[in-house]
DNA sequence: CTGTTAGCGCCTTCAG
DNA sequence: CTGAAGGCGCTAACAG
C-alpha cells in the first residue's frame, strides 16, 4: 500500500474530475477567479479521492516566492532564543506562513552561510536573531548577502542591535540594564561585580554599558578587575563566578549578562559555601520563564521575548519603508528574593 | 540598489559565462557528470559575479523533493521539545538538510493540519515529536495523512510511543519511571503522591504506569486520591500541588510527570510554607538542562533528549525497512538533593 | 465562466 | 566532454 506511487498532481485531479487543468487550479487554491459550484465540488471531491496535496515547490517556481519565513537563531535550546522563536511562530501562523529555522551555533560565519541556504528557499522574509558581533568584515558580508536577498524582492528583519541597514527590533538592553542597576542602588547595594558575555557580543556590551552608566551616576565605580567575561550560558556563568571567587573580592551584589549565566553563577557560589542572598545578592537579565522558580527567586529585567519575535515578523511583513526602521522594545525591573533591601 | 531586480537565474549565469544552460547546471550543483575545469571556473566566476543563488523550489520541482526535513513539535518554548529539536538540527545539518518547523500548540487536530502543510513542501522526511493522545479517531487520520506522504516517497519518523505503523524513537518512559521509583523506595520513601500530565497523554500514562509498577512491587499502593492530573507545564505542576495540599495528605515524597511540573510544584509547596526537602521530597523526569540548578537540586530520570532527535533523523534518513522499527532509548536515575536518604 | 497555452527555473536524457 | 530539447507541477494571460 505504501508503495512508491508518485504524488497526485493537479493534472491527475483535473482528469479525474473531467475538467481542465486551469479550472482545477482555480478551484483548489485561492484564485480570484470564480468557478461554478458544480465544477468546484467535483474538483474538490476528486482531489480528496486522490489524496492530492498541492506541490508548493511548483507554486513557488511560478510565483517566485514560497509561503514561508526563514529564521536564523544562535541556539534553539537556549530559552532566550526559543522564546523569541515562539513569538515568530505565533505571528507566522497568523499570516499563514511556515517557518524554516536554521541554527548558527553562535558562529557568525555559519550565520552568513545559513542566510545563503535559506535564501535559496525563496522565503517571503528572512529573520536573524542574535549573535551580532562587533566585526566590520562579518557585518559587511552579512549585509551584502541580505542586500542580495532584498534585491530579489525578499524582506529582512533583525532582532538585535541597530547598525545594519535593515528593519530591526531592538530590545532596550542598555536602558534595561540602567534601570536594573539603579534599582539595586536604591536597594542599598554598593559593592558590585559583573559577570558578562563574550567581549565582542553586542548584546553583552550594551548591557554592560547600561550597568556602568547607572553605577557611575550613583557614584559607584566598576573597574576591570570586577568584570568577568565568559560564555553567555549556564556554564559560562559558573566559570565566571569561579574566576570572581579566585580574585577574592569583597562584594555585596553580582550583576550578570543574563538569567542563564546568573543561574550558573549561583551554583558556583553555593558550591563555595556561600548563602544566597545572605552572603551575596545576584541579579539576572531577560526573565526567562523556565528560570522563574530558582531559589532564591531571581531579580531580573523582564524582556517580552516572544513579543520581540512577533514584532520582527510584523516588520518584515508590513509595508516596506525606504529607510530602515528600528522598533525599540523595553523591559521592566522585577525585584525578587535574590536582592533583598540592604540597609 | 535594493531595487526590485529579479534573482539571477541559471540562464543568466550561462549567458554571462558563455556556456550552455546544461553546462552551467552541471558545474554548479553536484551532478555526477564532469565539466572541464576551464568551463567550471568560468561558470563559478559568473555565478559569483551575478550573486547567483540556486532556486531550490525549481530544483525541487524537477527532482520531486526538497533538501529539507519537516518537524512538528508541540511547543518550541518547552525545553523538552527544544532539546529534541536541537538534536534534529544537529543531525539534519550533518546530512545537509534544512529543517522546517511547525508548532502544534499541543492540539492533535492542529498536528494533522500541519502534517498536511509540511507535506506540501515535499520534504525528504517528516518528523513528529510528542503530543500523542489515546484517541483512535485522531490516530486514524494522522496515520492516513502520513501514509499518503510515504506513498509519494517521503519518509516518516515519530518520537513518542509505539502504536502507529511508522519508525519510532521511543524514550523508555515506563522503565525509567520504574527505575526512579525503585530508587526512591531504596532511599526509604514510603508515602508517595503523583502529579502527572493530562489523562489522555501517552507519555504521562507510560510514566504513571512505570511508577505504579515499581511501587506495587515494593508493596506501596498508589490510590487515585494520591494522583493529580494537570497540564504538563510549570503552571500545571503548581496547580496540581495546590490540589494535593487541599486534600491534606500526609506524604514524604512527590513524584511528577516531568521536571517542569516538579519545579512548579516546588514553588507551590514553598508558598505553603513547606521546607524542601525537609518537609517533603520531590522528583522530576527528563533532566532538563536549564532546570539543573534549582534548589534543592532535582532528583530525576535523565533522558538524552537531543539524542532522541538525532535518532529520529537517522531512522528517517537511513535505509528503509519494510516493517516499522522502534528504537528504544533509555535513561538513568540521577539522585540529587531533592530526595535525601530517609531513615 | 472555462479551456488552451506559454512559461517559471531547473535537471536530464539524448545527440553531437 | 558539451549543447539542444523536453518536461517537472503549477499559474496566468489569452481566447473562446
Amino acid at each position: 500500500m505504501a508503495d512508491e506511487t508518485r504524488a497526485a498532481t493537479l493534472h491527475d485531479v483535473a482528469r479525474e474530475a473531467g475538467v481542465s487543468l486551469a479550472t482545477a487550479s482555480r478551484a483548489l487554491n485561492g484564485s480570484t477567479r470564480k468557478v461554478a459550484d458544480a465544477y468546484r465540488e467535483r474538483v474538490l471531491a476528486a482531489a480528496h479521492r486522490l489524496n492530492y496535496t498541492p506541490n508548493l515547490a511548483a507554486q513557488a517556481v511560478v510565483r517566485g516566492r514560497t509561503r514561508s519565513i526563514g529564521l536564523v537563531v544562535s541556539d534553539i535550546e537556549d530559552p532566550y532564543f526559543s522564546s523569541i522563536a515562539a513569538g515568530v511562530f505565533r505571528a507566522a501562523e497568523r499570516a499563514g506562513l511556515v517557518v524554516t529555522i536554521a541554527v548558527s551555533d553562535r558562529r557568525p560565519e555559519r550565520q552568513i552561510e545559513l542566510v545563503g541556504a535559506l535564501r535559496s528557499q525563496r522565503p517571503q522574509a528572512l529573520l536573524l536573531v542574535g549573535s551580532r558581533v562587533a566585526d566590520p568584515a562579518i557585518d559587511a558580508r552579512l549585509e551584502s548577502e541580505l542586500r542580495g536577498f532584498q534585491a530579489e524582492g525578499g524582506r529582512v528583519a533583525l532582532v538585535s542591535q541597530e547598525g545594519l541597514p535593515f528593519d530591526t527590533v531592538v530590545p532596550e538592553n542598555r536602558e534595561g540594564a540602567r534601570l536594573l542597576a539603579e534599582r539595586l542602588l536604591e536597594l542599598g547595594y554598593r559593592r558590585f561585580a559583573l559577570l558578562t558575555g563574550p567581549a565582542g557580543l553586542l548584546t553583552a556590551a550594551d548591557r554592560t554599558a547600561g550597568y556602568r552608566e547607572a553605577l557611575a551616576a550613583g557614584g559607584v565605580d566598576l573597574p576591570e578587575e570586577l568584570v568577568v567575561h565568559a560564555e553567555f550560558s549556564r556554564d559560562g556563568g559558573y566559570a565566571a563566578a569561579g574566576e570572581l571567587l579566585r580574585r577574592g573580592l569583597d562584594l555585596d551584589v553580582v550583576l550578570t549578562g543574563n538569567d542563564v549565566m546568573a543561574v550558573g553563577a549561583m551554583a558556583r557560589f553555593r558550591e563555595h559555601g556561600m548563602a544566597l542572598p545572605g552572603d551575596l545578592a545576584i541579579a539576572g537579565f531577560d526573565d526567562i520563564a523556565t528560570l522563574r522558580d530558582v531559589t532564591p527567586a531571581l531579580t531580573t529585567l523582564h524582556l517580552p521575548l516572544a513579543r520581540l519575535g512577533e514584532a520582527a515578523v510584523e516588520l518584515a511583513l508590513g509595508d516596506p519603508e525606504p529607510e530602515p526602521r528600528a522598533v525599540r522594545i523595553g523591559g521592566h525591573v522585577v525585584v525578587r528574593q535574590s536582592t533583598p533591601p540592604r540597609g
